[in-house]
DNA sequence: TGGGCTGTCAGTGTATACACTTCGGATTAC
DNA sequence: GTAATCCGAAGTGTATACACTGACAGCCCA
């Protein structure tokens, strides 16, 4: 970004609009001010960043293929409402790739990139015990991208980031009963394993707290269920 | 295509006209009809389906963010041309992601999966005796996004279906001395162990499969330094 | 009074128009 | 003769205009 294209117009970015966008409107998603089902027409989303549907239009499309939104044809674009089936896969997804992750990470890992990865778990405790409750989801899950990072692939992380936004999704629809605390402590036992550059270890714990996170969801089928939303209830 | 959509205009896909550029241009890719580096100009697009530019744009979009395309701002659009390390990343992902899968198919393979698996075997086997390049290729692609199929995990089967067709550009691009013979044995010992249910077996030969191709394509930087194309070769 | 129908309107889908950037070539100065 | 500069054309980036689809409300008819 050059001081020339800064000084034209008070826009931030001339090509980075529809990247500010979709940024904005993931993060609104994973921080829990966009409920799944939420209607996103465009015209109004085009007023609040002051430019044409267009460019909304390009966000749109990116969110979709992100699965965060879901395109309804001439109907509008829409908070993504993964189904139950569509959240076991993308866990079931997750242990296989972190698992292996974790594994080749335990292999190559230095001292300097446990060090980061130990201030890492320092920054998740202090989150959590001030109850920055935002904050602390995010670091969270970045703990998980951090890993990938570490292992210096890029393509890997991205394909990371792309299931852990869909996971942050999920949470949001069917609420966890899974405390942040034992995530950070699994994340502190993970840590450990790769210190010890124990392998098998480290992919075993990666696994089962994966899998204990997606115990914790309440996987009802309720809102994939519409007539039980219809339900007169008690 | 309806007879509706059809008598109503001429054109063939209200909805899908999008998809299908995506689908041709993703075929031409594949099928070698369209080298790494080709300048994708949007108005020639759009004047070959007929379309106006806005939705040639989507469909680059989406080949962009598929890794198929890269987006030159202001510049144009262009056949992707992965470098040498994304090489590398792509497959080490594939050995992490398709390892993981093999053990866990062989966990849960119906027998009528493995008769579904063998016929595939046999298809490649006989594409390959004709010779058919074009089917073959296919074929032999095909083979791994069919495993993430009879896992019934569709998270898990697209986002290899990615990772394939990135394998395929980069197959493009530096090309392979394996022999579609090699693959294909490969596979038959694979299948070996699945229908053994030998998981960590399956995920060993799968490793090892998808290893072997990656050293057998030529790694040199050769596209990536512009410098070495420049240079007079005496 | 209730059910179906039609008119209206908000909103999406596609095309087109216009401004700006980039690239290539020709001209000119040195 | 070489190199730098300027101009023109081609192509991308964004906005706007227009056509069409789907939803909702009011109305007519039974």
């Amino acid at each position: 970004m050059t001081a020339k294209a800064a000084a034209r117009s008070p826009r931030p970015g001339p090509a980075g609009a529809t990247e500010r966008i979709v940024a904005s409107i993931t993060n609104a998603i994973i921080e829990r001010r966009l409920m799944p089902g939420t209607k996103l027409a465009e015209q109004k989303i085009a007023d609040i960043f002051a430019v044409s549907r267009t460019l909304v239009r390009q966000a749109l499309n990116q969110l979709s293929r992100d699965r965060l939104v879901t395109l309804a044809p001439a109907r509008g674009a829409f908070v993504a409402m993964p189904s139950v089936d569509e959240a076991r896969q993308v866990f079931e997804v997750r242990v296989m790739v972190e698992g292996a992750l974790a594994q080749q990470l335990a292999s190559r890992i230095t001292d300097a990139q446990i060090a980061e990865l130990r201030q890492h778990l320092r920054d998740e405790a202090a989150a959590i015990g001030r109850t920055d409750v935002p904050g602390r989801t995010r670091l969270l899950a970045d703990f998980h991208t951090l890993l990938a990072r570490l292992l210096g692939n890029e393509v890997l992380a991205q394909l990371l980031a792309d299931l852990l936004s869909r996971s942050s999704l999920i949470a949001l629809m069917y609420p966890s009963a899974h405390s942040a605390e034992r995530s950070q402590q699994a994340h502190v036992q993970i840590v450990d394993a790769l210190a010890r550059r124990d392998g098998p270890a480290a992919a075993s714990l990666m696994a089962g707290h994966i899998a204990s996170v997606e115990r914790n969801l309440r996987l009802d089928p309720h809102t994939t269920d519409l007539s039980a939303a219809l339900r007169p209830q008690g």
